[in-house]
This record gives structure tokens, sequence and C-alpha cells, in this order.
DNA sequence: CTTGGCACTCGGGAACACAGAGTGCCAGAG
DNA sequence: CTCTGGCACTCTGTGTTCCCGAGTGCCAAG
């Protein structure tokens, strides 16, 4: 159905328009690549892929143009992900290197990615779910206020108020915090319901009912942090490209984090490159907008996922190798740290 | 110089102009205002305001628009900001009251500003230079690695990671954490510096030189963070804008946080308005672009700034109104949390 | 000082023509 | 059966011209 040549066509149509941004003849086809035909058998050969889909023209006699299955077809076959230059490689090491904490490495990842490939770029937080306790802390704020800080072993950090129903002296509090410290350390975040409920226990009679706000509210913060946390940057790149139909949607969706933490999408093993192309996608906003993720992590886990977002007529072999590479990067720091 | 009738012609230049996005002429003027005088007359003064650089005809023989001159004039004598309405009041208190930590606070205002508004909106998170101490925690990581928490009353949790000169037993730790606390609790951020002075006086000489490098690194968290941290929101809403030209330069400036912290300004009185009008702001990209900023804070102290950065032809009374009760309301906010 | 009248200017839209790129198809060559 | 050159046809985009209307500035009269 697609002999060899129809594929290199296909190829050459896509490499073409995405670097024009122009709708592509049969002419400026057999000029620019040597495809060893005229650009008569060109013709014939693009008929046959607009028949199937692959190709469309704008209107009669333009060029033509990729579809979002011409786009899938160049992806899964016709490309390979470009690796990415050697200074490109060095600067990410250092750019990355220099973060002190959480927060400061995925916000470096994130304008690191949006710079590299020059389009829009997300990150998500390391998940929660996968990660464990290293530490929780009390702290008392007021006679019945204290804060609850959870420390996991991905470095981040979350932070809760407490109000007691009743005051309590500080050396309870410490221990308190001992016995649930000694509870919890090192578990697993998913394991932390059943964990806690050994707390009560060990505990004198007088401090359960403390003990037990306080655990709820401990509860509460695993529960609603599930909804995870996503950070972006290079919105100016949409700007530049002359993206201006979809434009709208584009920032609406980078506003919804559910629906970008959906479309980053949840898939299969580390350094897998996700490719979702126009249409693909599951949010009507984004009409002519690609999304390329890929999940990071430390050791074998996956974290979470980081990607770029941009126009479908994107230069997918580059940004698959950016994005594999940042991901690999920050991987790599988060095992370190 | 400029008589009440060509104020009010100003005014109502500047009202239609805002609500029409057209240069506005005199024949229009004449017949949504009632000004009272023929549209010859109003020739004569928009000729005046002219002369005086408060408007500008976009070409010979079209309408005339405000410069920035004009807005300013608008805003300083000519417009009254506008409450909100009794019904947005409590959408603002609702929707405040459910945040559970800092982050959530600062999050749902830049929504709720920016929803408010339909612009992009900008708050900077509470200033650590200007609250004080409320815990330090020393969390074991490894042996010779902690993490190093810093908890103010304003909620903000600052965390570092420690590599230590030498591994350290946890009872040390708990002397080294009490003795700081101690020491610190409830010092103004400020003064931090000349506080942790004293800490390695009591402290055992073993103990010494793990002590400095915490607390070289807890030095350095105070300065760095001084550059402070920023959420914006509402990007969309600059594409909905026919804001087309400068759409580059904002999204750009939404990126670089020195900048919006220069923009949001350093001023006056809480829930003082600063208004930036076009060229008046610092940064060229924003030519075209205002700034709406107040301060809000917790009894009468200054935390932070909070704003909206929409076009100059934007709204101001109501957009000024919806800044201060923004303000106002996270200021309470903070002080009950 | 205000007003009506008047001539003038200029931007923007409609109508039109035209060049150029690109297509589809066909008949002939390999 | 496949490729190629030729040819007629179809569009879009661009440039030109033209005209309308909104708006102005100026002036003389009230």
């Amino acid at each position: 159905m697609l002999d060899d040549r129809k594929l290199a066509v296909l190829r050459a149509i896509v490499e073409d328009y995405v670097s024009t941004n122009e709708p592509v003849g049969s002419k400026a086809l057999a000029d620019r690549h040597n495809l060893g035909v005229s650009p008569a058998t060109i013709r014939n050969d693009m008929a046959a892929l607009e028949e199937q889909g692959y190709i469309a023209q704008p209107h009669t006699s333009a060029g033509r143009v990729p579809t979002d299955k011409g786009y899938r077809l160049f992806v899964d076959r016709l490309s390979q992900i470009k690796p990415l230059s050697g200074a490109e490689r060095r600067a990410i090491e250092t750019f990355l290197a220099g973060a002190v904490d959480l927060d400061e490495i995925v916000m470096r990842t994130v304008r690191l990615l949006a710079q590299l490939t020059r389009q829009v770029a997300v990150v998500q937080y390391p998940s929660l779910t996968r990660s464990s306790v290293r530490h929780v802390e009390i702290v008392p704020i007021a006679e019945r206020r204290v804060m609850l800080v959870l420390i996991t072993n991905t470095g981040r950090v979350e932070q809760r108020m407490v109000d007691l129903p009743e005051a309590i002296a500080d050396d309870r509090i410490a221990n308190l915090r001992a016995v649930l410290n000694a509870c919890l350390d090192g578990c697993g975040l998913s394991q932390v319901p059943e964990t806690v409920a050994d707390v009560p226990e060990r505990l004198p009679a007088e401090d359960r009912p403390v003990a037990a706000t306080i655990l709820s509210v401990l509860l509460e913060t695993l529960v609603e942090r599930h909804e995870e946390k996503i950070a972006f940057a290079g919105t100016a790149n949409l700007a530049a490209a002359d993206f201006s139909v979809g434009l709208r949607g584009v920032l609406e969706a980078l506003e919804e984090q559910v629906v970008l933490i959906r479309l980053l999408g949840e898939t299969g093993g580390l350094s897998d490159i996700t490719v979702r192309i126009g249409s693909e996608n599951p949010y009507s906003g984004l009409r002519g907008t690609s999304i390329v993720a890929a999940g990071y992590g430390s050791g074998d886990r996956e974290l979470a996922r980081l990607g770029v977002l941009g126009p479908t007529r994107m230069d997918y072999p580059v940004t698959m190798g950016a994005v594999r590479a940042v991901a690999r990067y920050v991987g790599q720091i988060l095992a370190g740290s």
C-alpha cells in the first residue's frame, strides 16, 4: 500500500513543512530532496498519500500539509529521536546542578526545557504517592494550634495548620512526634493510613484525642495532595510561533492543572516518550497542538512526568530528544539529593 | 488651562475608548454623553487636550485616543474606585476561606483576581524579610546530611539540604535544634544574622563545626530567598483582549520574576493602590500595558504585594476596586491563620 | 465663547485584474 | 506496469484603483 518511496515523500513533506511552515508542493520537494524522481511521479504518490489521509491540501491547488495521521506515521516509523549536542548536554548538567531544593529543581527544569525546545514546558512535581516519609514534624504555633510538616524522601515538604481540641504541653508534643516518627519513618505514603492506626496505642490515653486530630489532618493531606502540583514555563514562545490559532486554548489548558495532568498522561516505562498529536489528545482546546511527554524518576520508579506542548507542526525528533534528555538528568539529580 | 468641561471631555473620551476600543470622535461624544455643547465645541476642546498631550489621533482624521498622560490624569483626578458588588464580595470571602495552607491561599488569590478582573493577576508571596522565625527544624536524612527547615510566622516554609563536615548523633542534633530554637524563636528574620552569632557559645565545642555549617546555610537561605517568589494566573485573558500588540512582551515579563517584582513596586501604605500606566513602567516589553497593584498584609504591616496587569485601555475604576478588595481580604485571611 | 457650515484628509473595504504555484490528467517512453 | 514531460486548469495572495464615510480644522456669524 505504501511503498518506500511514498514513505520517503511523506517524510520529506513533514520535514519541509515543519521548517518552512508553508504547504509544500511537488516541485519544491523534487528540488530540495533528491528522491531521484520527477515532480510528476511525486504528484502521483502525493495523491495516494492524500487518498489515505496522511496529507491534505488547504485549498485545491496549494501544496500539501501533513494531517495528524501523517505526523503520527512520521513519529512512529519515519523519524529517529535526535540526541542533543554535547554542548547542550553540558549546559543541562550545570544548569540543573545548582538547584538547592525541590522547588528550585522543578523551576529550573521547566525553564530549561522551555528554552531548549522553544516551546511551552510542563513539569509535574514528584508524586507524593510513590514516595515515602522521611520525617514528620509537629511545631507548636499557639496554645491550641500546631503546624504539621511532612517531609518526603523526594524532598517535598507538605505543611498544614492543625487546630487542636485542647491545649497540650510541649513535652507531650515531643513524645507524640517521637512516636509518629518511629512508626512512619521510611513508610511508603500509600501505607501511611494502615501504619498510622497503631499510633494511638502507643500513646498515653490523655494524648489520644489530640493525636486523633493530628492524624486525621495528616491523612487528609495525603489524600488532597494526591491531586498533583505542576509548573510550566515558556508561554512567551507561544507568541513567537505564529500559533495564533489555538493560543487561547493552550493558555486555558495551562491554567487547568487537572487537564494538564491528564495531558501528560500516565504511561509506560521510565523515559518512554509519549507523543500526542493534535486531535489525539483529550482536550478540545488543543486542536493543532501536540504534546511530547516522558516520565522521570530516580532509580527505576517513575516519580512524575514532564513534557512539552507545541504546535502539531513541531520538530518532533529534536523535541523528543530534548524531553528525553531532560527527563534523564532530572532523574539523576533527584536520585542524588 | 484645563477648565471643567475639558476635563469632562477627557473623561468621556477615556470611558468611551475603554468600552468600544475605537478612536472616539466629536460627534459620537456629543451624542452619548450629554455635555450640553455641540460637536464643534468639543472639537475645540479636543484640540486643546491634544495640544497638551492628553489625547492623540492615530491618523489625521480619525477619532482621538487617550495617551498615557491622559489615562494618568483620568486615574488621578477623574475617576473613583468602584467598589465591588455584594455578590462579588461574598464570592471572594467564600473562595478564599477554603484555603488550607499558604500555597493554596496564594494560588486561590491569584485565580480569584484574574477572574474578577478578566486580566492577568500577579501575587507575591508574603515577604520573608518582614516576618519572623516560628520554628527551625533539623531533620537527619543520612549520616552526614540533614535537612534544614525554617518555618515563619506567615506560614511560609523554607527547606534546604545541608551536607555536614562530620557525622553527628541524633541527640546532638536534638540539642542543636533546641539551642537554635531557643535563640531564634520569634526573632525577626532581619535580626537572624546577629542573633545567630551567639549560638556557638552555647554549644559544646565538639558541635561547633557542624553548627557553623548549618548556620551558614541558614543565613544563605535568608539572603537568597530575599529574591521573592511570585505566582500568576489569567494569561488566557491576554488572548481574549485584542491585545495582540505586546502579548509577547507581557508573557516574557511574566516569566522574569525580577522584572515582575519591580513592577509590583514597593510603595506606600497598606491597601494604597499604585497604578503604572504604559510607558511609566520600567520595562520596555510592556508598552501598552498598565499595572494596578496594592500591598497586602496582616495588621498594619505590608507583607507583600499583588496586582493586575492589563492593556492601558482597561477599566481602571473597576480594576482598582477589585485589587483593593482582594488585597484586603487576603490580609484578613493571613491575619487569621 | 459657542455654533453651524464647509472643504479637506485619510483609512478601510469592495471590486478587479493578474501572476505564480500547484494540481490532475494524459499519452508516450522505458 | 511505472515513470516522465506536457498541458490546461484552478486557486490564493497581492497589488491597484476607487469610493464612501467618519472625522477634522477653520471660519464667519450668533
